[in-house]
DNA sequence: GTGAAAGCGCTAACAC
DNA sequence: GTGTTAGCGCTTTCAC
């Protein structure tokens, strides 16, 4: 299978691989001057005759452009990656950038075996991560997602969940006062991920005492989720609200007290974080925060930063807001309880 | 950000090129001889020092590999694509592969773009495809997973879904006199896709009537499968059986069913295809049909190729089952319905 | 044990 | 209008 080159067609064609490559790259050569009808025609028919394909990984070393952006998503099956996936897929289109998904791999390990015009990371919050961005960003254009990180080298995606978050909780502690929680493992380090220290503070505010047997963990992904609420919904003082973390967590915890035919909101309340489309979508629809434009917002920016690698690193913030829906309230309301606007 | 090269790295340790990509690669050279300790290590030092990693895209150039596997996921919300790209992630963990997803993309268009040392492609069955994809295994080790298909300078996966299909539609008609199907709109061509034509098979076996009232399309992720659902079980006769051609549309029914606070299996039955995680955790557990250690047998069968790109096309045939779950019965057996082993 | 050098396929000055 | 040519960063043969 020996792969026609650039040389193969200029042969085929009666002219040299200059100008197979300035045809082929659609460009008028030169100023005022261009390429002949003719001469065009007849490469354009060889390269078609000898299936001929650019070899990407060539034109990349001599452009120092592969046109492809790297979407590193830690979890492929959380709804908030989809939406990502989905939301770059469109913006890209036009921009001639072909996006690839990096799933469930430790970026930390697989960056440095790949590259891209840029690249996208999810999960930026370990201890080193910083140091190790800086460090990656000197022969990498990155685009971080982080709450906490500062750009340095690398641009920073955040969402501003603040006080949305504590909305969320201040919704739930005004009808409840056994509010759980429903979070990944990893949340119960110190100091504690923003999502989770605002289900303390909730409680704080709320002048309701912490109970360790409504904190919920799993590790992973959705299955685990889904098992943990269902030990925590059969419990012998069964939670009457959950605040889950993520979106996902929040669909499973709702499919289990489904399992467990107990009713949303009636038996139990449910909100999530992240108001991705699937809970948008669920059936009860799903009460939950998240920034607004967030996805389209970020792909936007991905194909902006592809196409111009070298404008100083930028820091993009984005509100959220609380969006009453069916998982805690019967009579769904329009109304919203706006973030500040924080937008930059 | 000029990235140190390994001109860079030899000019640090006092050597040259040669001796750097020998020592990085973790090669001694030659036979019998090798490189000294003390270069090897002056070696790793500046490499780390400088910050080198080495340039992908000049690797590929010269050695005609990228180390690189591409899953073409047509639709990455399916459980489908889910499980694949996690089957492949755990399988290539070992071998220095990495796997990127080309999502949500026509890999009609996007082949030509780039390039893997193999490329998965997982929906091929439009009209030219098999001449298009002759023509793009002239230059690409392609597996492609296919029904109809038959390798042709290209790999092809299949599951054997045939008699299984059929004892899914008779464990439906045995019980049912109303059972509908819900599938893409894409399915109702002719002649029609093997999942679809069991529906109107298995009918015609029962002695049943076909509706078309009954037949419930729709185009593209769960979400429109969801709304298809609704629609259908709110239509006045409702069906009190439904057959999904895949595991994510019936998940989609499943939660429509619960929605209009339907019973399942009490009030409607339903039966996926495709036999996915999603499906089994759920609650109720969906009774599926599918093939039996497809994922990993796949996932497998790609590291293999991507690292033997010449030996001869292969197909690969898996036999599928009917999974009997909670979704259609009360009394979960594990009853199994093996389909004769058409394994190869 | 190590270095020199050719060349992978492509692009972009520059020459004619 | 088109051809020549110098590399991009890397691997690998061959010479020392």
């Amino acid at each position: 299978m020996n792969r026609p080159t650039i040389k193969t067609v200029a042969a085929e064609a009666g002219v040299s691989t200059a100008t197979v490559s300035y045809v082929l790259a659609g460009r008028t050569r030169g100023q005022g001057s261009g390429i002949s009808n003719e001469t065009s025609r007849r490469v354009h028919e060889a390269a078609v005759r000898l299936g001929y394909r650019a070899n990407q990984a060539a034109r990349a070393i001599r452009t120092g452009r592969s046109n492809l952006m790297m979407l590193s998503l830690t979890m492929l099956s959380d709804p908030w990656s989809l939406s990502v996936s989905r939301a770059v897929g469109g913006a890209v289109a036009s921009a001639g950038i072909t996006p690839m998904i990096l799933a469930d791999t430790d970026w930390r390990l697989a960056i440095p075996r790949q590259s891209a015009d840029v690249i996208f990371i999810d999960d930026a919050g370990r201890p080193g991560d910083a140091e190790l961005l800086a460090e990656l960003s000197r022969t990498n254009t990155l685009v971080v997602f982080s709450e906490t990180l500062e750009p340095d080298g690398y641009d920073v995606i955040r969402s501003l969940s603040g006080s949305s978050l504590d909305a969320a909780m201040d919704h739930l502690t005004a009808e409840h006062t056994r509010v759980a929680c429903l979070t990944p493992a990893g949340s119960l380090r110190t100091p504690a991920p923003i999502r989770y220290q605002a289900y303390l503070d909730g409680l704080e505010r709320a002048g309701q005492p912490f109970r360790p047997e409504l904190v919920a963990t799993f590790d992973g992904d959705e299955l685990n989720a889904y098992q943990a609420a269902v030990e925590l919904l059969s419990s012998p003082e069964p939670p009457t609200a959950i605040y889950a973390t993520s979106d996902f967590a929040a669909i499973a915890a709702i499919h289990a007290a489904q399992r467990l035919r107990l009713a949303v909101p009636d038996d139990v309340a449910v909100v999530g974080v992240g108001n991705t489309i699937q809970g948008e979508a669920m059936a009860p629809s799903l009460t939950s925060t998240g920034p607004v434009g967030f996805f389209s917002g970020l792909a936007d920016f991905l194909v902006e930063r592809a196409q111009d690698p070298d404008s100083p690193p930028r820091i993009l913030e984005f509100p959220w807001q609380l969006l009453l829906r069916d998982s805690t309230t019967h009579h769904p309301q329009d109304l919203l309880y706006p973030e500040r606007e924080v937008m930059k």
